[in-house]
DNA sequence: CGATTGCGCGAAACCGCTTTCACGAGCGGC
DNA sequence: GCCGCTCGTGAAAGCGGTTTCGCGCAATCG
């Protein structure tokens, strides 16, 4: 048990600046409504006896806990993708700065009644985070409660929630007219999951890429990966059978982009000379792997810094509006 | 704003089990004073409210919080690397399985004035993980209020703090004498950053194997890296110019590892047959690579889960002692 | 110039739980 | 059979803030 040190409280403060607690307590939280030279005292005694606020008092009584939530899905790829981590890092960021602190709540999402979904339904924290959506029941009776909420990466269906997502749909486009631009005339895409909305998203900035050509993908071009190892592999393989003269392929994610440069190089052929490569994320492997993969690069720490924006904004009672960031097209040495 | 639906407090507990709100919280504390069949009352009161208790309130008289802080060193590599993320999961998973919540803190630790530094000083969580040691300053004050504490990776001097690590020094004699028994002669080692304590162990364990050998490591043996795939590749040019007979490498790293045959490969020279080479990390890129790589793989989910146990312990009372997590040595096509 | 309004401020209730304290009952010891 | 314990229990006092309420004052109006 940690003892602390006595710290000083508003009756401290009070004292010392010659003023009620009542008093204290506004200038702390920003009333207007005390006079300046009283506001000033305050805050002389405040930086005078090194006072700060007591989180636990504060939550009891004002109902804000200061806590904002940044629930994990288990079943999500934490263990293996820095992605999620580095959301976090500009989540927690920016929440820093705004005096709040993120509380971290991984769990199964499955059920409406582990500790997960009490905690938030009860209200221990001002706001919650969602990464990725899959089940929704949880985060619609949360919605019904009015408590702040912000998802990461589009949500499935209508845009009933608010959201920060890359702009996957972009980053698809872009990857596949690089290998337009390249001079590369039957491109490919292996596309990840496209149950999800970020799989899809990607999927549609390829066939836009080809509409602008004004080409139609033949449906023997897209082949469907889960964004592993193996799914690249076995996706390139069919590919490499069923498609004559192929000379490209978007690859939805790096390390499915290397399970095809694998394969590509089994078979005999070159990457980038006989066919390029474009995958999306710009991992490190994006970087380690030989040859270098050109790459859709997104600005992940950003994406969680807006999530904690719109959070902040929420619950400063403003309107807000989902935010798309923009990615950036990596080239190196694959395409 | 969330607007929290009323829920039940002590006093409705107390009502339908006909008891004093007194009782009711030694039973919900653990109080075993209390008559059982006044106990089942309760917690019959409890379920049939659906009651949970209120965190702010309890954390106010109670003066404990129910939260533990994991806190990184922003200028850490969360942003590149998977290991935090998951060292943080196995925390989190375990202080559910306790009641507990993980608090993220991320921030610069090199003042004892920012918000971490005074939101731990302050008694706001009832113990704190700490990422890595560099700066000790914070976490000296904090051991001398009496705050449980645990460290993840092996803090440098003295055992004066409570860790979790892997054993670093294990993995690094497995990996060399896998190079050994592979009939290699010139083993040389890529060494990760010497001054942390993991990359000093790693060493440690490669003139270890060396030592049981009965051989001597050359200093021409040993190039240092930082972890960095670049570093990797340095340190990989630099052995090929001043070692005979090279064909072995251990890397202290799977990043550097994959520089490493980089270089080994522009140089005309093939993995494994003319070079082996074995990683750390068991990364991601470890699976990827071509050759894949033979790495030393460590339970990072149960390191996480190690450190929140010896902390739950420490707040429980108990003594505790520090844990270093075997590893395993994954065999694949490098070595 | 008296009555009305409005503003700044303090007193005090309250948030929901923990813990001390004292009290009554049941017990063994003499 | 009386005294002194122990044991289980409830009343009540906080924990450290927030917020409502109403009061006293000065400015405004008729």
């Amino acid at each position: 048990m940690a003892k602390v040190t006595a710290r000083p409280t508003y009756a401290a403060i009070a004292k010392s600046a010659g003023v009620s607690e009542a008093t204290v307590s506004r200038v702390l939280n920003g009333d207007e409504s005390v006079h300046p030279d009283r506001a000033a005292a305050v805050q002389a005694a405040v930086a005078k006896l090194g006072y700060r606020k007591h989180r636990a008092a504060a939550a009891l009584a004002g109902g804000r806990t200061g806590f904002i939530a940044v629930v994990i899905d288990d079943n999500l790829s934490v263990f293996s993708d820095p992605f999620w981590a580095t959301v976090t890092s500009g989540i927690s960021r920016i929440l820093m700065e705004n005096q709040m602190q993120t509380l971290l709540m991984v769990a199964s999402l499955d059920s409406l009644d582990g500790p997960v979904a009490h905690s938030l339904l009860r209200g221990e924290v001002d706001g919650a985070i969602f990464f990725q959506l899959h089940k929704d029941g949880l985060i619609k009776k949360l919605k019904k409660q009015n408590l702040p909420l912000v998802v990461t990466g589009t949500p499935p269906g209508d845009n009933e929630f608010v959201f920060v997502d890359t702009d996957n749909f972009g980053g698809g486009l872009a990857a596949t007219k690089r290998l337009f631009s390249l001079g590369r005339k039957n491109v490919a895409v292996i596309t990840g999951d496209i149950d999800a909305t970020a799989g899809r998203q990607r999927l549609d900035g390829y066939n836009q890429a080809y509409r602008e050509s004004g080409h139609v993908p033949s449906k023997k071009l897209i082949a469907n990966g889960d964004y592993s190892y193996e799914s690249g592999k076995a996706a390139m393989q069919k590919l490499l059978k069923s498609v004559d003269g192929l000379d490209g392929v978007f690859a939805c994610n790096d390390v499915m982009a290397l399970g095809a440069i694998a394969v590509i190089e089994e078979a005999g052929l070159r990457v980038p000379e006989d066919i390029a490569v474009v995958g999306f994320d710009d991992s490190v492997i994006a970087q380690t792997s030989r040859p270098s993969l050109t790459s859709i690069r997104q600005d992940i720490v950003a994406l969680g810094e807006a999530a904690a924006e719109l959070m902040i904004q929420q619950i400063n009672g403003q309107e807000v509006e989902s935010r798309i960031l923009p990615t950036d097209l990596v080239i190196r040495e694959s395409a």
